[in-house]
DNA sequence: CGATCTGTTGATGCCTGTCAAGAGGGGTGG
DNA sequence: CCACCCCTCTTGACAGGCATCAACAGATCG
């Protein structure tokens, strides 16, 4: 059963883990030519590593070039928030005021651009193509964070979970209805406001009705119709 | 008990309620000279008045001149969840994309400026000033809407009270320790994903551990540092 | 091949939602 | 001006969904 989920050996996953050699949490920089003319490095990272602490300075934003991060928020106690999930194409960090709320991890390898943001800043000044390129990102962030807030607040675990995955299914764009999912149980669970337990028995309750099959990471949208429906709205 | 809470005379609440005379729901529309160069009209709401429909196209922005307005999202089943108080100098549907995907309705009556949004995208074109200060104002809603996130996720009924207690204490610009809370408890609830039972209940158990006085719409703090260690971080 | 981590499942408890009823105020109409 | 109605707020009893605690299976890695 499930043999049709297993991982293709051209996830690029693996060359990725060959460029970081130092380690979980390592990290190398490199010289970058530039993007719409502004300079950049190359940040590459291993494994949960902590490109952005909690509270660090807000002097850089990132650009996904590779692999997927997660934005954290931690309470003193040791409760975790995720704040999102970042694949190619997201930005972190550009709508940071002093100091980033959230920190920035990297949920397997991954490789980003690294902008000063003074320097975006005074691009956009310039350019007011590029200024309102940042209004539509900034207002897209928005919509996301409040279409969590709704979920958060007022949706059931197994709604949240339908949502996640119907989400995911859209941004990692997968050619068939078969999802790979970089995160963990429990980065799913901090993300949704769940316990890791709960997630994985919404999952196990999707899969024994049909809606989904499992197999680790790897997870195969069986009846999207159904699947939409859980996720109401 | 507690006759240093009653409602002073002085709100003003009275005075708006006699600017509007169409009923809970009425609009009045007059020309208003220019903000920041930019033409805007003036619009009179009473209580509960819809603004913005769900879903409307994002057509106008707002500023907050007077009174309270609340963000609305429905569910097809009715549950809802509000995404924002406004106050005076607040901003709804600046960083909108084609339409809205929160309502806004008015908790008490109310006055605001009405901007066409093309209006305000040319301005940040010519204004370089004007399109770092859109920036700033995309930040901060980020930033809130992050907390709120965390909030709805990870923190207890409590906890969320009396960080909303601490929010409004800070954002109606409350000389005194009292507040006066201008939308109801099911608002409240409907804020914090939570239920206007609940909140009643933590509110009358701040108060037998006599960290707030409660009188109706008014809420003195009396405790606050004991509110602030229930409101965690 | 063992240690460790992640994922899964089960048993139990608690926080919060649901349902219900009553109290108190404010507005309206007689 | 007063009585009535309606709405909001409050409190109680109970239930349910999800968290917590615990144990185990499987995978990964050294």
């Amino acid at each position: 059963m499930l043999t049709d989920l297993q991982p293709s050996p051209t996830t690029g996953n693996a060359a990725l883990l060959r460029v970081v050699e130092s380690g979980p949490a390592g990290l190398v920089k490199a010289r970058c030519p530039e993007f719409a003319g502004i300079r950049a490095s190359v940040v590459r990272a291993g494994r949960d590593a902590v490109l952005v602490a909690q509270a660090d300075p807000a002097d850089y934003s990132f650009l996904v070039i590779s692999g997927c991060l997660r934005t954290v928020r931690l309470m003193s106690d040791g409760r975790r928030q995720i704040g999102a999930f970042l694949f190619p194409g997201d930005f972190f960090g550009l709508e940071a005021l002093n100091e980033h709320t959230f920190g920035m991890e990297a949920v397997g390898p991954a490789i980003l651009r690294r902008y000063l943001r003074c320097s975006l800043e005074a691009y956009a000044d310039r350019n007011m193509d590029f200024a309102r390129r940042l209004r539509t990102m900034s207002a897209k962030r928005l919509r996301s964070e409040q279409a969590r807030v709704l979920a958060l607040g007022r949706m059931t675990a197994s709604e949240r979970i339908a949502r996640f995955l119907l989400e995911m299914a859209h941004r990692t764009d997968a050619s068939g209805p078969c999802i790979e999912l970089p995160m963990s149980r429990a980065d799913v669970a901090d993300y949704l406001g769940l316990t890791t337990e709960t997630v994985c028995r919404m999952l196990t309750q999707m899969q024994r009705e049909a809606i989904i099959a499992i197999n680790r990471s790897l997870i195969a949208i069986k009846d999207g119709d159904a699947l939409a429906a859980l996720a109401g709205e």
